[in-house]
DNA sequence: CATTTAATGTGTAAAAATAACACATTATTC
DNA sequence: GAATAATGTGTTATTTTTACACATTAAATG
């Protein structure tokens, strides 16, 4: 930032010391800012998000997304993984930053700048962690209504965590580290809410070479069992693209 | 935002009044908050960044975004809007946020997170207006180096520019409201620093129909004069993608 | 143990999108 | 009026995407 509150007015600057800029940013109120995280998960092949009861009267009975205020000598980034690793016991997750929210009354309680990441975890490893009442997996697709502007927040991450799973490998986080074909057509199902050619699927799969078979069948399902795989992150290179995809 | 910072150890959780929360965010430090613009521009058949010198003594001599603290009163939005009217007279322009940068010890005067909005803006229109001694269009590709971390959020919006530029009609928004075909190639090849083949390139923007041949041909060109177009954002509209373009 | 069930696993051909490529035309400049 | 420097245009080859059907396997059932 270029500090020009003062100056911008006038043509002639001056080089500023640094106390002057301190005592600008003392002087200059300063404002609340939180991050929420829109935790997603994938089980019984559906999209789930993690809410949480609100704990504001205006918003009885409503659930919201989890979030906390970002203390000013801690990272956003931190800030983040420190609200999952309080709700689900998890570090090393992948996450994401989404965007900002900051309407002036998106928060009852005055400004409350937020800014929002996503993030992808196997609900299968956690389900046990989540004991917590007040916290609920809900299906994505079955959320009206929630606290705050957090519906909005979430369509906003629903519809990037959409593009992104399309460029690049994310869907192997809601997944166990061992899965099937099959379970990993229904995550691209569940999150693009279409249905895909199973061929096709895994021609295109198998096409770029980082499913590494290893040799094991799935376990306990009523029928025949499929393969299962793992995902090599290090054979993962992010393609260039030839030219340009103008396809608006 | 869902607050928690009092009660996310303990299981039980009681619903606050509203002042409870409201002293809660009073209580917390709250953090200065920027919004720093990039504002892209072309010319001379380049992409091009509108930047300010630095007026810190810490980074004389160097080039920073134009940015300015968000008074707590006023949008987001708002806050990057009012910046780019006053540097470039500007109303009514392209602008999308892109990310929040919020590092510890980005910023010498302590603690300011800053929202990065870009915009787009048509240079030809404003060149009168920029008069200010301070300012100046910098090539994108040769900046080497600014102040603050404002290089690497140059970086990270410039990206966003090229993915979203192929993916939504922006680049009229650099050309003036009369252009010519190899203009808008121009600016695609300028943002997204390829060669396109010119048949090619003329098919695909043929095919979609929001080019509007307003029958004038260019003037004053050293050279046989192309058709004038205009772009008419009415007939546009997003293509519903396919299926699913996995394309890593 | 034979049958049923519910999935997995596999290949090819048609259609669509993309990429490569050359020459006649036009206004300007000299 | 000759040279220049760009515009404007169509076809073919290649690649990518889509559509589509049947044999196989393990588990469950009676």
């Amino acid at each position: 930032m270029h500090m020009s509150k003062s100056s911008h007015t006038s043509q002639a600057q001056t080089i500023k010391s640094l106390s002057a800029i301190q005592s600008e940013v003392e002087s200059i109120n300063r404002i609340a800012l939180s991050v929420d995280c829109v935790i997603f998960g994938f089980d019984e092949n559906k999209l789930k998000v993690l809410l949480i009861r609100s704990d504001l009267k205006k918003f009885q009975g409503k659930w919201s997304l989890l979030g906390d205020l970002v203390d000013p000598r801690e990272e956003l980034d931190e800030a983040a993984s420190r609200i999952l690793k309080q709700r689900t016991g998890l570090d090393d997750v992948y996450m994401e930053q989404v965007k900002t929210f900051g309407s002036l009354h998106r928060h009852p309680a005055g400004r409350v700048v937020t800014v929002v990441y996503y993030s992808l975890i196997n609900i299968q490893n956690h389900k046990l962690k989540i004991l917590d009442n007040e916290l609920h997996w809900h299906d994505v697709s079955e959320i009206e209504d929630l606290a705050f502007d957090h519906k909005q927040i979430l369509d906003c991450s629903y519809e990037q965590l959409q593009r992104r799973v399309q460029e690049h490998p994310l869907a192997f986080s809601l997944l166990p580290k061992k899965f099937s074909l099959r379970e990993l057509q229904n995550v691209y199902e569940a999150i693009l809410n279409i249905k895909m050619d199973r061929r096709n699927f895994r021609k295109k799969f198998f096409a770029m070479d980082f499913l590494v078979d290893i040799d094991e069948m799935e376990q306990d399902v009523p029928h025949r069992p499929g393969k299962l795989y793992n995902f090599n992150y290090n054979k993962y290179e992010k393609k260039k693209k030839k030219w340009v995809g103008i396809d608006f």
